[in-house]
RNA sequence: CGCGGGAUAGAGCAGCCUGGUAGCUCGUCGGGCUCAUAACCCGGAGGUCGUUGGUUCAAAUCCAGCUCCCGCAACCA
């Protein structure tokens, strides 16, 4: 695998960043971590989707000029993924100039293909709503339900994309790929869609919506969302759709993983894909479409007051980085489900796991190598005990995980790890062994625990990089090791550490320590 | 009859495709250990697997009906 390229999707920056934008995000920081141990090249795109009515209304109601929404709140996503340690290599705002102008060449591209054509519709048009409104929306009265008023018939003429002509194309590649949408029970869901799809507006008048990207050669037409956001993937890169495209086009297209909501799952694996083809690009390889974050079983809406942001967690258990965070949400969500977000449920998760497991492991056989043999690790503590080979295994088995981007189902993986492992230390017992002056033996169990603990801190990087890079300062080990290299034969012998350098790499949230912890600061 | 997902111990989930005495994590209770971050290890309690019926020697698992939750369809990540 000689590069990976991976997107999100591209924000709406009608509001601030809330814990479900935050998932998506996490969740493809992870994936791109991981396999930034697994190839030499990987390319993570994020960023906002910032046209549209919506920014035009909201910017008006504040005062506002659309551009300088858009620049307050497209500054929150970037301040808030930075907070989470989103590692991403670009980010794209679809305000900014060169998408824009690529987009007008991809429109263009597309009228000249005679993929794109103009045709006039009626339609009931509100006034309040300033936007058209379907039959079913309206009360029995046949009044619009917001303003209670009786739309006009209004006779509009937009582009229309050939979205049919690709119909059989798209039914039969994700037929052909039952592993391109996943998880794979959503392409049932995408199958029924396709079903009814008709042509769709890709453009809106001047008039009603001036807030976006005007059609060249037509200045009474700007360009809908589907052209302009979705596009966002390839833009990027630099694609010229009229001519030579740049390295990164060339050297990253088609993208490995696109990891989209459950909600947008239609828009690219039909709408996209037929832009695509239409364009005569390749299609992206997998599309993962994630659930949705609840809150307390809820589902987060502005209405029911319970949006929460992710930088507010952070606040609230008063955590110094985003690692709690990032393992909580990664993993409390099967591949593909719904997940659930509750404070009890956090402190209970990550205490659990990363303090009492796997933090406490790294701390206690430290505690005993220095207790017993001054930090030192003698060459014949280096065994091959059969331990080591289910460490191994866990890395195949994280690997395979990834392969399928089963984020949560690689951490258990990894817990398992942790859990044999602790055991192996009770079972084993190394205080007994050296109070019966078993010194060598003793040794053998300690330091096999700390070539394993070297793997579980690389396993776990993607998820938590400050805590693995504790671990690995605290074991002498390279975090840089990729996967393919990744061996049990990681502790070097010598002198390992001194009783001042060993340190807890997670508090507990809300224990006696954490708190001690805050007041020295 | 619009489409799809789901209903399994206090909580969150796996198992269902390829039927065979119900499993994981967390919590809880009891015991052990003492190296460690009141941690770790062992054991217990707790479920008629939404409901009704069918197929079968045998159903959480297959089939049919029903109930309830959720999502999409309709600019809420």
């Amino acid at each position: 695998m000689e590069r990976f390229y991976l997107t999100t999707a591209i924000d709406y920056v009608n509001g601030h960043p809330h814990i479900g934008h935050a998932y998506e995000k996490i969740l493809t920081d992870i994936i791109a971590r991981h396999y930034k141990k697994r190839c030499d090249d990987v390319y993570f795109l994020t960023g906002t989707d910032e046209h549209g009515i919506k920014i035009q209304k909201t910017s008006a109601s504040k005062g506002m000029t659309p551009k300088e929404l858009c620049d307050e709140n497209a500054n929150a996503f970037k301040e808030t993924w930075k907070e989470l340690e989103i590692d991403y290599n670009k980010f794209i705002r679809t305000t900014d100039d060169y998408h824009e102008d690529t987009v007008q060449k991809i429109f263009k591209k597309l009228v000249d293909n005679g993929d794109i054509y103009k045709h006039s519709y009626e339609g009931l048009y509100c006034n309040g709503c300033e936007c058209f409104l379907n039959q079913k929306d309206l009360t029995e009265d046949g009044l619009c339900p917001n303003h209670m008023t009786k739309p006009e018939v209004v006779s509009e003429e937009n582009y229309f994309f050939r979205l049919t002509k690709y119909k059989e194309a798209i039914i039969k590649h994700i037929k052909e790929h039952p592993d391109f949408i996943i998880p794979q029970f959503r392409a049932n869901e995408v199958l029924n869609q396709l079903e009814n799809i008709e042509d769709i507006s890709v453009s809106r008048s001047i008039n009603n919506v001036s807030w976006g990207i005007p059609v060249l050669d037509d200045d009474e037409q700007v360009i809908y969302v589907w052209i302009d956001a979705l596009s966002n993937y390839i833009t990027a890169l630099g694609y010229n759709p009229s001519g030579e495209s740049d390295e990164n086009f060339k050297k990253y297209w088609p993208a490995d993983v696109q990891v989209i909501g459950k909600d947008i799952l239609k828009f690219h694996s039909i709408y996209w894909l037929a832009i695509l083809m239409a364009l005569d690009l390749p299609l992206p390889k997998h599309l993962l479409a994630h659930g949705w974050i609840t809150i307390d079983e809820a589902k987060m809406s502005k209405s029911l007051g319970n949006v929460i942001a992710p930088v507010d967690i952070l606040k609230h258990f008063e955590l110094e980085n985003a690692d709690a965070l990032r393992y909580y949400m990664a993993s409390s969500a099967p591949c593909g489900k719904d997940g659930n977000y509750s404070d009890i449920d956090f402190k209970e998760q990550v205490n659990a796991h990363l303090a009492n497991s796997m933090g406490n492991l790294l701390n206690r056989t430290l505690s005993m190598l220095v207790k017993y043999f001054d930090g030192e690790v003698k060459p014949e503590f280096k065994t091959n005990s059969a331990i080591l080979n289910t460490a191994k295994n866990t890395i195949d088995i994280v690997k395979d995980c990834f392969d399928k981007f089963e984020v949560s189902e690689a951490v258990n993986a990894i817990n398992n790890l942790v859990d044999t492992t602790n055991k192996y230390v009770t079972d084993n017992a190394p205080w007994t062994l050296a109070k019966e002056e078993k010194m060598t033996e003793c040794g053998q169990v300690l330091t096999t625990v700390l070539d394993i603990m070297c793997v579980i801190a690389s396993l776990i990087e993607p998820y938590c990089p400050n805590i693995a890079k504790d671990m690995a300062k605290q074991l002498s080990f390279d975090l840089n090791t990729k996967y393919d290299n990744l061996t049990c034969d990681n502790i070097k012998c010598g002198k390992l550490i001194s009783k001042e350098d060993i340190k807890p790499v997670f508090l507990r949230v809300d224990s006696e320590l954490a708190d001690k912890s805050q007041k020295k600061k």
